[in-house]
DNA sequence: CGATCTGTTGACTGTTATCAACTCCGGTGG
DNA sequence: CCACCGGAGTTGATAACAGTCAACAGATCG
């Protein structure tokens, strides 16, 4: 177990979503925690595992994989500073499987800390409420981009909200960030098939919208790419 | 404001997914409500509102639908007992509009009950956090469906998972239950287009797992709708 | 240096959107 | 009573979009 610095990624999140004091910051720096590292596509998470810690993403991507094996979509995506599995606090029981997109160090957090923290600053607890929110937000914004937008669309939506969740936690400045993820794991969480996903990609370079190698992303026409992607950030609740 | 019987759907629905006493029975008799009526189609809660109390859907059904986008995509469907702005009490702000599909009756309970709640029952809060687990996991089933089914697999989705939840508040029994949305309506669910709606239900017909008139589903081959749907009712959450 | 994963391309096929026209039905007003 | 209207459902023709298969090139890694 340790506590301290790692965790300004998490500070940086719960204040893109709502103002903490200094107590609320020394609260969080003395969360209990222990570090792991995983390597690309490993399991976080497995399915129907019971979980008694929650992942804090520390460093990379992870998302949330469908168990269904036969094309394994990605429900969500997740940047350093979140805890996708927030949720095993209210139900232990895991329902799909928490994967790496690429390496990842992650720190696990007893569910004890989380379940007390309304206790000891409301204000703590009610921006873990509201990144809740935007976590399901986010949920429906995919829902209806997947419901009614063709693939052009879809992928460069993706890249609009990684771009500005990474921003919110300090990261992908200049517009360039780093994509560990392949091809195949776009078109997972585009639902698309990854021959299509390999010519939408093609298509963004040829608008000149972001050139993407050497797994690095690098927006060179954000107004663009937003204009593509009908990109309203509202739901994601930023300040 | 009134209180009674007539939030036996609610009990039903939180008993659906964990066990009650009947001290905490009565406490949900105890709800302070106002009753309203809304005919098809109608707004019942509109995008950038700010509630101060919750809805719970007495009769008839009633969908999120997003704002912006030129097609109206709905996000998600609620039945009797379902509480759809439930997160309301985290963050006033409604952030889509809340539609009736077809005549719908409303009791407005203060979010005041719900903020409450957990300092009059544990149980009764714990199955409220499942029930909105249970409502983001099926966002997530939706995703997957959206991202990786075609459409006769995600119209006949649709009919299971309205079925089961009908079922788990004592209704649809006998595998037939109202249905007073439109085909477009049915479109606007599954991310298809309204034309592409009407054949894909005439194919549910042709394959004789379901008859659709007089505003009125019946199943007639409930083991071939499932299998045509690869539909898995655990997301829900079900006891 | 071979094995494997990732990215790329072309040809073909399948699914779905779009447009337009038409029917059917329940209401509404003359 | 009937004419009319609008919404919902239906149909066919066509075009756009995306999936699949197969092959290969380039990278990465033991």
């Amino acid at each position: 177990m340790q506590t301290g610095f790692v965790f300004t990624k998490f500070a940086d999140h719960l204040m893109s979503v709502a103002e903490l004091s200094s107590d609320d910051l020394d609260l969080l720096a003395r969360m209990p925690s222990s570090i792991r590292n995983f390597s690309s596509h490993q399991e976080i998470r497995a399915c129907g595992e019971h979980a008694n810690e929650c992942c804090l993403l520390l460093q990379g991507y992870a998302c949330w994989k469908d168990t269904d094996h036969s094309n394994g979509q990605i429900t969500s995506i997740h940047v350093p500073g979140d805890v996708p599995d927030l949720y095993t606090t209210l139900s232990p029981r895991v329902e799909a499987r928490l994967c790496a997109l690429g390496p990842v160090v992650v720190a696990f957090v007893p569910h004890a800390f989380f379940r007390d923290i309304g206790a000891r600053s409301e204000r703590v607890a009610h921006a873990l409420s509201l990144l809740t929110l935007a976590d399901v937000a986010s949920l429906r914004n995919w829902l209806v981009i997947l419901g009614s937008c063709e693939s052009l669309t879809r992928a460069a939506h993706l890249i609009c909200e990684i771009a500005v969740r990474l921003r919110a936690v300090g990261l992908a400045r200049d517009n360039r960030f780093p994509s560990p993820f392949t091809q195949s794991d776009l078109a997972a969480i585009c639902g698309i098939s990854p021959v299509h996903a390999n010519r939408t990609i093609q298509d963004l370079r040829r608008k000149r919208v972001l050139q993407w190698q050497a797994r690095t992303i690098a927006i060179t026409d954000w107004p663009a790419l937003v204009g593509l992607a009908n990109f309203k950030p509202d739901y994601l609740r930023l300040r």
